[in-house]
DNA sequence: GGCGATCCTCAGCGCGTTCTCAGGTACGCC
DNA sequence: GGCGTACCTGAGAACGCGCTGAGGATCGCC
């Protein structure tokens, strides 16, 4: 487990009293130390104040997720207002409790979190062990990651969100490409081309098949 | 998509949250007004509390699945028993979200259940034991998929659409060629041909059947 | 300004698809 | 059985789709 609080003397408080409930708990005292330490670490829950010097509580929760992490999140606040806890949840924050708060209520809020697990996370997209997380951005193979420009990854996002069915190189133009566009449907062709370069190579794959006269197709194996 | 909650701040919340990801939602705060919402609506997916004034989140379920509504449900209780999750699923939710819970999970879990609702393609065409799906562009026999041309496809398209019944020659050239084609209606024997070779070998069936002087008909039994 | 990354255009080529044609085959009728 | 006609099929030519490499335009960054 993993408290971070900027006010050391709390954060100490709440670091024995945890540990006196059985968990072990490191402690952190601003925004990229956290970062840091909860990306490095597998924690399985993280107590974070929204205050915190360097890198606030959303961001990190913003950051963390966005690099795949998932570990739930209790959020500390020291307003109530309503935006703040909209907000915090909307980030990826999993529970909020507001300052100041009981301890006993921590310790039952923390084990509800654990007793949750970790959520389930957003829709990644697979085709065999072809992945593409639409929020953090990220294609991989297998373990392997694949770097993708912009317009590669709209354009795969696109063929896994079709898996399995038929698409026409205008469907993919008119959803793909800006509305604005208007110039040879050539492009499409191109993409799909530096696509297979990236997915296929040195995988030996094909990972999207052509059909003639008709458009393209990723199959559900890969 | 609709929401019902009698907490109005976090249904709010919840609302602006959707909105912002894309969705279109509604809000209503009992019972009542969530059957008769979701009896007179077509929505994608309901939000449903189990908690609520006049009607319960369980007769609510129950009450639409009897009229023959089975839009997904998804279930927020602040219990969180054993029970009342199975409860709601056997009277007819989908999913169920233990309260507090988090934004991106609520997300995430609404997109499953899109997902999974959505995918009632329309009806693949068949004759015996060979298949034709319009979306995907595959067709099978049995198990072995089988690779057509764009001609071949259209033209084993239209003879599925009009499964059982004669269709002529003309009728094929007016409806699976272009309509400024006038050459000989010989292609569509040479078409024919090539159907049946890719269809019935090495299978050892008579998918196409000929009748001379009429025109061409494919049988249920393929 | 130079450089790299990204996006797009263009022309050439390989090859799959489509269609034509001619000759062979099978059906139906007398 | 013989004949006419409708249908089938193999070969090959013409066409056009899709792939690719080269290169220009634009933008952000050092």
């Amino acid at each position: 487990m993993l408290v971070v609080d900027d006010e050391v003397r709390l954060a100490e408080t709440v670091q024995r009293g945890l540990a006196a409930e059985g968990f072990v708990v490191d402690v952190v005292h601003d925004g990229e130390e956290a970062l840091w330490a909860g990306t490095e670490n597998a924690y399985d829950v993280i107590v974070l104040d929204l205050m915190l010097p360097k890198l606030n509580g959303y961001r990190v929760v913003e950051q963390l997720r966005a690099r795949g992490i998932w570990t739930p999140v209790l959020m500390l606040t020291a307003k109530d207002g309503e935006y703040d806890q909209a907000d915090a949840l909307d980030l990826g924050a999993d529970d909020y409790l507001t300052k100041p708060f009981s301890f006993v209520v921590l310790v039952a809020r923390l084990r509800a979190l654990l007793r949750r697990g970790a959520p389930e996370r957003p829709a990644v997209l697979s085709a065999g062990d072809l992945t593409l997380d639409p929020v953090s951005h990220a294609v991989a193979r297998g373990d392997v990651p694949i770097v993708l420009t912009p317009r590669e990854f709209g354009l795969l996002e696109y063929l896994l969100r079709h898996k399995g069915e038929v698409v026409t190189k205008s469907e993919i133009l008119d959803n793909v490409w800006d509305s604005a566009y208007d110039g040879p449907a050539n492009v499409v062709e191109v993409y799909i081309g530096y696509l297979r370069r990236k997915l296929d190579t040195p995988f030996d794959r094909k990972s999207i098949q052509t059909l003639r006269g008709f458009g393209y197709r990723i199959e559900d194996k890969g």
